[in-house]
DNA sequence: TGTACATCAGTGAACGCGCGTTCACTGATGTAC
DNA sequence: TGTACATCAGTGAACGCGCGTTCACTGATGTAC
């Protein structure tokens, strides 16, 4: 809500950095161009402004991506906290973070693109996907090793994401669900 | 060899559309720009001539990323073809899968951007590799689903990949083919 | 509570640039007879 | 083999644009006393 021009009055924002990734988020997410300048025009506020908070494109575009990885994280530990029995609670967090890729697509594409993989913040914040899901498989499956489930797991859940959306799998109704169960049980013995 | 500016006499390129490809996929793999005057000038050809052979800066990149998809395509038939037995045929596939996209990390990315996703052609060629792929898969293991364990495989070669070279995993030494058996051997039974 | 002042977060105008694309053109190629 | 002509693949100049970034500035905020 709210990143529009309107409803500022006074000459300071108060929160424009987090309104500047937020807006950006939504003009990739919506195919918008775009641009240093595009995202300071629908943030409402001068093309100079955004300087104040980022030094250049490249620094806001990673920002963008350490959000992106930040929610991710925050819809996988909401999954681990509900712990739904419908399926084992590896292949629910493979769901979410599945459906999470599939929500969104561009910025999911942007947190793994490889132009700003050397930023730091945006490393940490994948490493830190990463250890989650190997805290989940190391409780769940003692008898594996943790660290190499977890990636055989987040290889499975990041190229079905990918190919779903390039359309090499069939739309994303329930049979999609299915299938990513069907591999994650080959996988999961 | 030979996209340079030299060596053309004439005024007739000869290739041209097949040097803008090759250009094109020499400067995003080097880090350059990408542009189509810049593709133009790297070729030694005015700024308008591409347009004799593309509508647009969308049409030569999606043609790259096709071009992408069949040099994949070429690795792996050369794999299959030269059936080397120290791994399953399925994992030398998912090794040559993943070295392509070590070798060629940008193209890799051009090819799976959504941004082009909707290019026939390219399409076309995606699916071609995921018809191969589900080739071997029903020759060598004819007692499962050849498409289910064709996507699976294909997915997890995908992420290996993608999180790989997003540095999740470690650099890429022989420890990491091991890493690709290790995960491939959990989902080949 | 009131005033003085430093700091901070914005403004708006300007810079220079490379880009995508179009256009009228020209030189080379290939074909019909 | 030779000539006339249509077609094709380039040229180079020009268009208008949005962009990243910088700069001197101004108005708002918050703190010391």
């Amino acid at each position: 809500m709210s990143t529009s021009t309107a409803e500022r009055s006074t000459h300071h924002h108060g929160n424009l950095r987090a309104a500047l990734i937020v807006a950006g988020i939504e003009m990739i997410e919506s195919g918008e161009n775009f641009s240093l300048r595009a995202v300071a025009r629908k943030v409402g506020v001068s093309q100079a402004a955004p300087y104040r908070h980022f030094s250049s494109k490249g620094d806001i575009e990673a920002a963008m991506a350490v959000h992106g990885f930040r929610e991710l994280q925050g819809d996988l530990e909401d999954v681990i906290a509900a712990h739904s029995d419908r399926h084992t609670p590896l292949v629910e967090l493979a769901l979410a973070y599945i459906h999470f890729a599939q929500a969104h697509p561009a910025l999911y594409s942007l947190m793994f693109g490889q132009a700003y993989s050397d930023d730091e913040e945006r490393q940490t914040a994948c490493s830190n996907v990463f250890a989650l899901i190997q805290d989940v498989a190391a409780q769940t499956h003692p008898n594996r090793s943790a660290h190499g489930l977890a990636t055989a797991g987040w290889a499975l859940a990041h190229g079905l994401s990918t190919l779903h959306l390039q359309r090499v799998l069939g739309s994303g109704d329930e049979g999609f669900d299915a299938r990513v169960c069907e591999a994650f049980a080959a996988l999961l013995d």
